[in-house]
DNA sequence: GTGACGATGTAATGTTGTATCTTCTCGGTC
DNA sequence: GACCGAGAAGATACAACATTACATCGTCAC
């Protein structure tokens, strides 16, 4: 297997919500009524949710109208404070569900079912690195999305 | 170096062009005015270009009024044919300098000037496939991006 | 109190991507 | 030459994604 290959903190639920909260504490950021249920609704599934997703979520929650325009600077926040990962091929975001390690990690994406499995593998996106820098490239921020069909979809 | 391990043919300009002429008919499809245009545009430019900046570029040179609409046709036909790549993480196209070999490649984006670098290394991708497949995916089409700098504007 | 600041709301707008229907063009056929 | 069918391209509308500018509100230091 292809999994984590040091100590992680891979928090679930509850666990995963208040990692969160002392992380984005930690940074100096605040833990307000807004972002954490930003948070639940981005935690609350598998499929990486589009900004747009989250926002009729966390309305539909919040029983009023909340604008993508928040969402959007919510979803920012939790990117930089590694809370949440943006999935560039889909436009989305999922959550991160190890916060307080910070590593390269590779997306699987399903196409049929939109499902997203997140793996993290050094070894591989260390060779990107290296790949990168060997072509002059420095500071990289390694993008790897792969698209294809998950083992659920693939067996109907 | 991680560059190419294999034989391509790396063409450049009008040779570049006709290859991709050629290609193109080889599989069925046709080399009209328009698609000549949208390849230029293309390929006039190592940075890549967003479907409208390529729309904007083809109504100059043709004079008139080009909409993005016929650009996404006539891109999403270049990358089914692989004489384009998407680069999903800036939402934009490259033309592909050796449309007659299949393989991953990997790009290189520049945070700073936009340029985008391809490389291909067969290794690194098979990894992530392998990875996927370990994960139960199938079928995957991989994307790997690395946003940086690239050594022309580190030095600035 | 009040002034500064951070978070959020509101509204508008810009950018990217699709869907649908029509028109054009070209090749084959009679 | 007139007709017909198919694929290419145009036109229009709209859906989805993202950013900007500015207003409001609460809290905390002073």
């Amino acid at each position: 297997m292809f999994m984590a290959r040091h100590d992680h903190q891979n928090h679930e639920g509850e666990s995963l919500k208040s990692a969160a909260r002392e992380r984005l504490t930690r940074v100096g950021e605040q833990w307000t009524d807004m972002r954490a249920a930003v948070f639940d609704a981005l935690a609350s599934s598998d499929k990486p949710g589009s900004a747009y997703d989250i926002a009729e979520a966390v309305s539909k929650t919040q029983g009023r109208r909340v604008a993508a325009n928040s969402v959007y600077r919510i979803l920012d926040l939790f990117v930089g404070a590694n809370l949440a990962r943006r999935v560039e091929s889909a436009n989305a975001y999922v959550a991160n569900a190890h916060p307080d390690c910070l590593h390269d990690c590779i997306f699987l994406i399903c196409d049929t079912c939109g499902q997203a499995v997140h793996i993290d593998d050094d070894s591989l996106s260390g060779g990107v690195r290296e790949a990168a820098k060997s072509a002059g490239f420095s500071a990289p921020r390694p993008v790897i999305e792969v698209r294809g069909t998950c083992g659920d979809c693939d067996t109907d």
